[in-house]
This record gives C-alpha cells, sequence and structure tokens, in this order.
DNA sequence: TATGAATGAGTCTTCATTCAT
DNA sequence: CATGAATGAAGACTCATTCAT
C-alpha cells in the first residue's frame, strides 16, 4: 500500500502539518480526546509518524502553547513600542489581545483553556507567558505614570484588564451556541468598559 | 463480595452520590480523565450500577451542569428580590457569580468551561443555562430603567459584565499557577471596574 | 459476536487457564515474546479479561513462579520426611528435582531460567524460592552430621548439587537440538556423579 | 546531519562494532528489549545503517553465538593440545569453561540462554557449538583410555560434566540475587565433585 | 436493585523493516 | 556506504458499555 500519491510537500513542512491538524482537533473535541490517531489520519500518515517529529502528544500541546504565546507577544509588544498616548495604547493593547484570540481560536483556548488544566506549571507559562502579560502590564504602568488610572498598582489593574479581556475571549470562541449581541459591538463596548472603570476621572470640576 | 459492609444510605441517595462523586472527579482530573470505573469506584459500586442511573457518562455531566445552573440561578434570584437601590444590586449580582465560582470551582469549571468541549448546544444550556443570564440580565435592565446606565441595550452591557466575571473567575479557579494579586482585591476591583465603566458619569454635576 | 458456544468452562478456574496458556507460551516463545493478545488468542477472550485476573503480565509471570515453587516445595518436603538414611534421601531429592523440571518443563524454565532474566529479587525467590532450596541444603546437612560428606559446609555442598542438578535439567528442557544420550542413563550418571563426588569416600578400607 | 563528528574509524570495524554494541545490550536488557535503534543509537549510525551489515536482527544474535562458540573453541583447543596428565587437563577444561562463561558474562548468557529460545536449531548450534562440544568429549575419551574413569562411554559422562558445569556458570552470571558462597570455592568444589564423581576409585590401592 | 464477567474498540507508544536519496 | 523518513503491525493497557444472573 504505503502513500499513494501523497501531496508534493514541503519535507518539514510536516511539524507544522502536525501542529496545524492537532490545534484544531483539540480545540474542536478537547486535548484528552484526540488521539494520536486522529492527528495522523486527519495529515493522513501513519501514527508513528508523529512520533518523529514529537516526543509525545503533551509535548505537542506544549509547543502549541509556545508558539502562541509567541505570536501573541510579538503582537503585543508591536504595540508597546509606538508613540501614540498612553490611553490609546492601552486601549489597543486590550483590542489587539481579543482580536488575536478570535483570528487564533485554535492557539487561543488550547493555551489559555485547555493546557492550564493539563499541567498547570508548564514552563511555555512561567518564560513566554509571563512575558506576554507584562507586555500588558507595561501599558498600564505608562498609564499610572502618566496620572491616568484610578490606581497605582499596575498588577491589580493589569490583572483585572488581563482577566475581562480573556473572558470575553474564551467565551465568543467556545460558546457559539449562546445568542452573543454584534461581535465588534461587544468588544468595543468591553474596552470601553475595561478601561473607563480603571480611569480616573478627571473631576477638575 | 461487592464491597464488604457498605454505609447505611438511604436507597435513592445514590444518584446524588454519584453526582457528586464525579463532579469532584472531573474537576480534579478533567472529565476525560476519569472512567465510570473510577467513580464507581469512590461509591463503593460496581461500575454497571451508575447505567441504572444514567444512561451514559455524558448525561452525568449533562446532570451536573443542570444542577449547578439551578444553584446559581437561586443565589442570583434571592439579590433580584431584595429592594435595594439597582446599582447595588448589580454589584451583588456580579459578586455573587463570582463568589459562587470560586465556592464551587468543581461546579463552576465543568460547566463553564469543560461541558462547553463536549457537545455544544447541550439542551441544558438552553434552558437553566439561559434563565440564569436573564437574572444577570434583569439586573441590568433595572439600572437602564432608572437612567444609570451608559446604554440601553441590556444584552450588550450584560454580556459585557458576564465575560468579564466570567474571566476572572475561570482565571483564578484554574490558573493557580499565575501570581495574583490578593484575591478579594482582585474581586473589588474587577466588580468596581465594570460597573464604574458601565456606569453614566453624570458630568452635569 | 461475542464468544460463540465457548466450551462449558467453570467460573473462576479461568484464572487457571490463563495461568497454563501464558506458562506454555513463555516457554515456548520467552516471556518477552509473549503478548498478552497471544495469550488471551489462546484461551479465546479478549485481551481486556486478563486483566481482570492479573493486574499486569509482570503479575502473570510471578504467579507462575510462586506455584511453581510451591509444588517444587511439596515434593521435596515429601522427602525430607521420610526416614531413609540421609545419602538415599539426598539421591532422592536430586532426581526429585530433576524429575520436577522434567515433568513441569514450563513451569522450571519460566522460573528458574526467564524469571531471572526480568527482575533479579522478585519477592517470590526471597520467600518461597529461598525456602525450597533449604530443603536441599536441609538432606546435606543430614549427611553431613552423619558424617558422610567431604565437606561439613552445607551451604557449599548444597548450592554445588543445586548447581549441577539445575545444568542437567536446563539443558534437557531447552536445548532440545542436542544429541544427548538417553535421559534416564544422565540423569542417573549425574545423580551418581554428584553425590560420589561429594561423598566422603572412607579409605579406610 | 546524522552523528557529527564521527570517530575516525576503519570502514569495515563498523561490522564489529554493531556486533559489540548489540551483545552488551542483549545481555543488559535481553534479546527482544533490544531495538534495533538502540543498538543504531549506541554506535551513532543510522537504524537503516545496520541493515547494510545484517538481514536482520536475528542474524545480529546468530553471528554472536558463532563467535562465542568460536572463542569458547579456542580456549578449550589450547588445553587440549598441552601435555598433562589427561585428569589433570579434563580438570583445567571444567574449569575453563567456567571461567569463559564468567568472563564473558554477555556471550555466554546471550548464546546458552537466551539464544536457545529464539530458533531452537539455529545452525551455529550444529556447526561450531558441537565443535566446542567435542573438545570437551575429546578430554573426557583420553581419560577413558587411560582406564581413569568409570564408565566408558564419553559421551554420557562428557555431557555429565557439561551440564554440571553449565549449571553453575548459569547460575552464578544470571542469579545474582541468590547468597552464594565465594565464587572461587563454589568452582573448585564443583569441579572436584564432578571429577571424583566421574573418576575411577581404584580401591585395589 | 446491583453485580461481576466480559468485550471490542480504543489509548499511547515502540519497533523491525523498507526505500528513495 | 549511509541516511532520514515513513510505515504497518504490534506492544501493554484502559474504557464505556452490556448482560446474565
Amino acid at each position: 500500500m504505503g502513500s499513494k500519491q501523497r501531496r508534493a510537500r514541503e519535507k518539514q513542512d510536516l511539524r507544522e502539518e502536525i501542529l496545524d491538524a492537532a490545534r484544531a482537533l483539540f480545540v474542536k473535541e478537547g486535548y484528552e480526546s484526540v488521539s494520536i490517531r486522529k492527528i495522523a489520519d486527519r495529515i493522513e500518515y501513519a501514527p508513528g509518524t508523529i512520533y518523529l517529529y514529537f516526543r509525545d502528544k503533551a509535548e505537542i500541546l506544549d509547543r502549541i502553547c509556545e508558539e502562541t504565546f509567541r505570536k501573541l507577544l510579538l503582537r503585543m509588544q508591536a504595540i508597546h513600542e509606538d508613540p501614540s498616548p498612553p490611553l490609546d495604547k492601552l486601549r489597543r493593547g486590550l483590542r489587539t489581545y481579543i482580536h488575536f484570540g478570535l483570528e487564533n481560536p485554535n492557539h487561543y483556548i488550547v493555551t489559555f483553556v485547555q493546557a492550564k488544566l493539563h499541567q498547570e506549571s508548564k514552563p511555555v507559562f512561567q518564560s513566554v507567558g509571563k512575558e506576554a502579560f507584562s507586555c500588558l502590564r507595561n501599558g498600564v504602568q505608562e498609564c499610572i505614570d502618566a496620572r491616568l488610572l484610578v490606581s497605582d498598582d499596575a498588577d491589580e489593574l493589569g490583572q483585572t484588564l488581563w482577566a475581562g479581556i480573556h473572558g470575553l475571549t474564551a467565551l465568543l470562541i467556545s460558546c457559539t451556541g449562546f445568542p452573543f449581541v454584534e461581535q465588534t459591538r461587544l468588544i468595543d463596548r468591553m474596552v470601553h468598559t475595561l478601561v473607563e472603570g480603571v480611569r480616573l476621572h478627571n473631576q477638575s470640576r
């Protein structure tokens, strides 16, 4: 038998193909429910082949998380470097995070919802993950330095904002059955709500 | 043979016992990792017995979700009926939701995080689930009626608030490795942020 | 499908059937080469069934060894209790050991040749195994006490005798290709050789 | 790619290297537990390379056995050619065999214990193996010709002696958990016992 | 009502082997 | 000569489920 006429495909891309297949399946069915066989079937390879690229199933999850964090980090850092007013940057940071999740729903759910259930302290979370959060934290700190926020605890505020956008992102991705209002409106509202809720309302008067 | 001296136990409580055992295991190990046998072992019955009370494993999950929604609903309704000012009721509603999650982490995660992965549109979400959300929505509507909020779209605002508190609840429960600031402070901040972010800041005065 | 018309068979005999099948296969193909599937096929049950009776493959081996030692022990002890002259008892002990091996070749090879390769210090060897050897040792000690042997070190002599009869037993069972002389002659010769080699030749005359 | 800076190494030595690696692994882990990949890893070559030198895994075992027999044969033949009295030569032959086993435990166990399980009648045993045994047999025959032994059946006596020394060798190598008395004492005793057991005790004088 | 025995499909993973390069 | 990629079959073991009792 062997592989009939397998699609032309560049060599090392197989690694990426496996990650893509796994990510999609993880989201659709959950990490635990996805077997190596299912992944192999999807890419039309023998199960054993996957072990040529990854030590075990857990490593696949790890790589996906790492990759996701890295992508997210890039997006967040881009904002950090631009010279807009701090509050604008903060708003754009929140929005970027949500969009990142919606554009990469598989990455997002696997990394932020499923991975947590399967080994709390994957090294990935300690390194790249922490860095991604600190990007948001920096944005908050800038606003604090500019005396724009209601508290000067960047951790407290940063975590609050993160929880808010994470909640929306997670629900929008995975609670597809729920009758949400139009997505962009909801995102606008969330970003607006969080920033207004955290902003110092200058009662100059 | 079976279990030697099984505890004296009222007959029909077995159903509840199964649910209790399953819920605890689902949270500790994840739905997929919990086998019928593990549940059976925990309650000291034979695996087959479980099938006398539940059609299959999925039904157990369904019942747990339903039960969770019902409990949440009760707590939320209690608030609705009290005669405080609408904004206070809203704040207490949000806080109650978060506390409910933290006090019933098992119920919460199984229902709002794990269940979604295993049959998007469980009827439970359509019925009791929707009812629970509408409780929050009512609280919002009251505030709108009192002209206290920045928008009059109760769905939009309600969903925003829900996403915010869900995000915090989920992270606090399952992201135990993350160095969150002190929990009550974070909850206070979240409730404050959301309500302030959604509240009409009467600038006329 | 299920089991067509499975032979009538008493309930708990299945455990014995598994042991029998495993033992036979272990000898023919070696412990490592025998899969649970092969055992299951031979008894016409599903592989999983075996796990209802044994924790894992290693436990099957353990049980076989234990059982073998026990059987051997019984045979050896029977001799110990009879009132013949010590040298005769010793001879019969050696002969009994060899016959036991030849009559239970599967038991013997699995226990004394294969098991050793797969976990040196199985508890079985420490308990029942040691007891079996001490039976032989006792026979030697009796002869020593009667001043019949060339040394008074019962361990040294006992181990020498054991090694001798083990060598013959093992070769006769598993070296089937070799052109051995007639079996009973060889056994007689070995027993004779060992005892004469160890016996004190009274040169007084 | 492959192995970075592979040691300078003469081409055809690779065959020997494979045999060395395989032999060491076979003994440490058992024939069945050693994969071609493990052998390949150990010599830092790709698995496929091994198939350029050996048809399959079994052939590697065959070569190891053959080699072992040849080595043993050399040692035994050396004795045969020396001009000591026949009984002395016999004693030294037995002792040499045991020492050979203890000095080459890997070779010995693989050849005399493990190989038997994996194709009873390997041609190797028929050819070189038989030759090695006949060396011992010759020593016996010499003693018989000098009227020193209790029987004139060289096969019977030779096989008895072989079984005795094989038993001790095998146990000493693989039964490491057993509390044997000091090794040289045991070997001395075995050689002494066998020879005395087989020797004609000339009582005329 | 509850059980114990059994199953068949499935889990992750390893392996000997092949083959195009 | 040597490799790297790939495979198909098999490894031990687990599981949800059924069913006769």
